[in-house]
DNA sequence: TATTGTTATACTCTATAACTATA
DNA sequence: TATAGTTATAGAGTATAACAATA
């Protein structure tokens, strides 16, 4: 967001402008779960990597990067910002001693736990102008487009080097 | 981003992920936008100035500072880049002589309409997926939740400050 | 020699605050 | 005194490349 999303140059109705419409709404989503973590004293890429230590517990910083696309030397600072705050804990691999195993501690999971309401009521926020069924129909779309262009189910794509915004 | 979005902690099924599923994609369309337009040597922030700029011809910095959510120095170097790339012109008002009038130049006019042609190719590739009737009910889906969060129809929201990413 | 993680460094982006010129 | 724009400066974030330990 960095972050900029033009705005639609063309078409004026809604069918004709979906692309910036993603891109609004989906920046506008991702700011409000930002501020909702802040409170936590966390960012969005900081549960993104908790989420994936908590689903692969005792993975290499060297999987993780692979995993988000990001560079070795940027997931040091990532992790060494959540091991300062005390909810990942590196351990040095005893079977090959260049690797650190990544693991969550007790409070890294307790704040898992509490990331299940946090998350829950941003979901239900973003959506609350929509009807269930509208919610069940917009959800199996999106999923659709994602799909379509390879987005792994569980990892966002912002962890690259993003672009202040586009349509 | 910019950019990282963490990842759906909770539900399985796209009904209870919107929230994330949005970000997500509308982060993959950003970033598609931005490959789109670095071959014309803009990013997605230059498009949405140039669009404001055509719509609203001679208005000045402080205007789009406004617009945009921006601080006004940070006015100063976007129309610093377009200036430089002979997109955009700075006319001193004779009105009030504090006041920078903006215009697209003949040039950054040509350019807007070749964002035409790029725009529709963009809006094609991202919804390439979907049958005519379901882009409708996405694009009226997506404008419904947009409407009910008060984003205006043409700015996108990415020019603040972008935290990575988020659901 | 190759790999994991780390550090050092530089670059970009953005905001804050001070400044100029106009009013 | 107040406003539009600019400049100077500092901070955050990220990438590249060099390095240490281990294999």
């Amino acid at each position: 967001m960095s972050e900029q999303e033009p705005g639609p140059v063309f078409g004026r109705d809604p069918s004709t402008r979906v692309a910036f419409l993603l891109s609004q709404v989906g920046s506008m989503a991702a700011s409000q779960f930002a501020d909702r973590l802040a409170d936590l004293g966390l960012q969005p890429s900081d549960i993104g990597i908790l989420r994936l230590i908590l689903l692969n517990p005792g993975m290499s910083q060297q999987d993780l990067a692979s995993k988000l696309g990001v560079v070795p030397s940027r997931v040091v600072s990532l992790v060494d910002g959540l091991e300062s705050k005390g909810l990942v804990e590196r351990r040095r691999s005893t079977r090959d001693r260049r690797n650190q195993e990544l693991h969550l501690t007790e409070y890294g999971g307790q704040i898992m736990g509490r990331m299940r309401d946090i998350g829950s009521a941003h979901e239900r926020h973003v959506v609350q102008a929509l009807s269930e069924d509208e919610r069940l129909v917009l959800g199996e779309l999106l999923a659709k487009v994602a799909a379509s262009h390879g987005l792994a189910a569980d990892v966002h794509p912002g962890y690259r080097a993003a672009p202040p915004s586009s349509p």
